[in-house]
DNA sequence: GTCTATAATAGGATAGAC
DNA sequence: GTCTATCCTATTATAGAC
């Protein structure tokens, strides 16, 4: 019995799935140990500051995905636009076509939102910034590609929003969609 | 002692700024009771279905509101181009230039939002039902204007929840200004 | 590294007096 | 219509055995 019953990586990934489920007020030791199969003590053991360790872990076990999954890909070698594509698979798998919520946001509307800022305001702006070199990259004037990236955040984001309080979920594909249309669109006279 | 100590529209105003500062898991009945100056009995005899009545009540109110303040006006005389002026100003106001967050967000992402989804998907669905026929009222084509009356809400929503990720307000700020000049323009090859 | 048991507190909700 | 007092449960967290 006392061989670890999960990898970390197991653990975290149970946990980052069961945080953008209920958010962080809403999941309880108890769903977190029946999410793990981790006694309370277990958690304790794992992590000592409790909860709230808990949900920053899980934080930067998100950060290191999206790392691997999403912003190293798009510095590597291969057009702006087969990277963008490539970005928006991902998160439209990630997201599962706007049916599973997203943990910067479940976090952002948590209680305890300041003891996340520091987490949350890089993840936001790790991919903010990836996206704008993407841009930039493309020929994109740098002020551009930087307002178009925000965009991109925003209406991700936004997109799941409305896709959970309508429970219509196209939404969000279209929003995706038109995202691989517009990100890199040369700029014309408007 | 038995007069009410505050109308029916104060109270729902004063829960209305806590759970959108708390969310609906993070705002207990003591906070709630706080807020109101209410005890918990009283609450109950106000809102004998507990704190999911209460949560419901307030959306109810906040839908009221919405109709007041941001749909009747967007439906009275006026060009369509003054109209979303006075919604996005209104907007802009409502959220406190992106420092304050969304209700129907909030209570999305809540641990019981399948309780909150009728009027959530109501909110919703009537807002962007409403910019959709400013769309239209001013010329766009009705497919053009609904999408870009969902994307209306998708940013709103989304630029809200950036800014309570970085705590930068900005982006907030550059929305309702693109959106002032994107939602009504005219339809130009791509 | 995991468990059982338990503490201490906060949560939602109710009873009954005034 | 509001209050005080109370109930029960769930919650976070800890102690100590194995």
């Amino acid at each position: 019995m006392p061989a670890p019953l999960m990898t970390r990586p197991e653990i975290l990934g149970r946990l980052l799935d069961l945080f953008r489920d209920n958010g962080f007020d809403g999941a309880s030791l108890s769903d977190i140990s029946d999410a793990t199969g981790l006694g309370k003590s277990s958690l304790y053991h794992h992590f000592p500051n409790g909860k709230e360790e808990i949900a920053l872990q899980v934080l930067a076990f998100l950060e290191e995905q999206l790392e691997l999954a999403l912003f190293e890909p798009m510095r590597a070698a291969g057009t702006p636009r087969k990277k963008l594509d490539r970005m928006l698979d991902t998160i439209d798998a990630f997201y599962e076509g706007g049916k599973k919520a997203c943990l910067l946001e479940r976090l952002c509307a948590s209680v305890d939102a300041r003891r996340f800022r520091r987490p949350l305001g890089r993840a936001f702006s790790t991919w903010i910034d990836a996206v704008e070199a993407l841009g930039v990259e493309s020929g994109l004037p740098r002020a551009v590609a930087r307002n178009r990236a925000e965009d991109v955040v925003v209406r991700v984001e936004g997109a799941l929003v409305v896709c959970a309080g309508t429970g219509d979920t196209s939404v969000f594909a279209r929003t995706i969609r038109d995202l691989r249309e517009g990100v890199l669109a040369p700029v014309t006279r408007k």
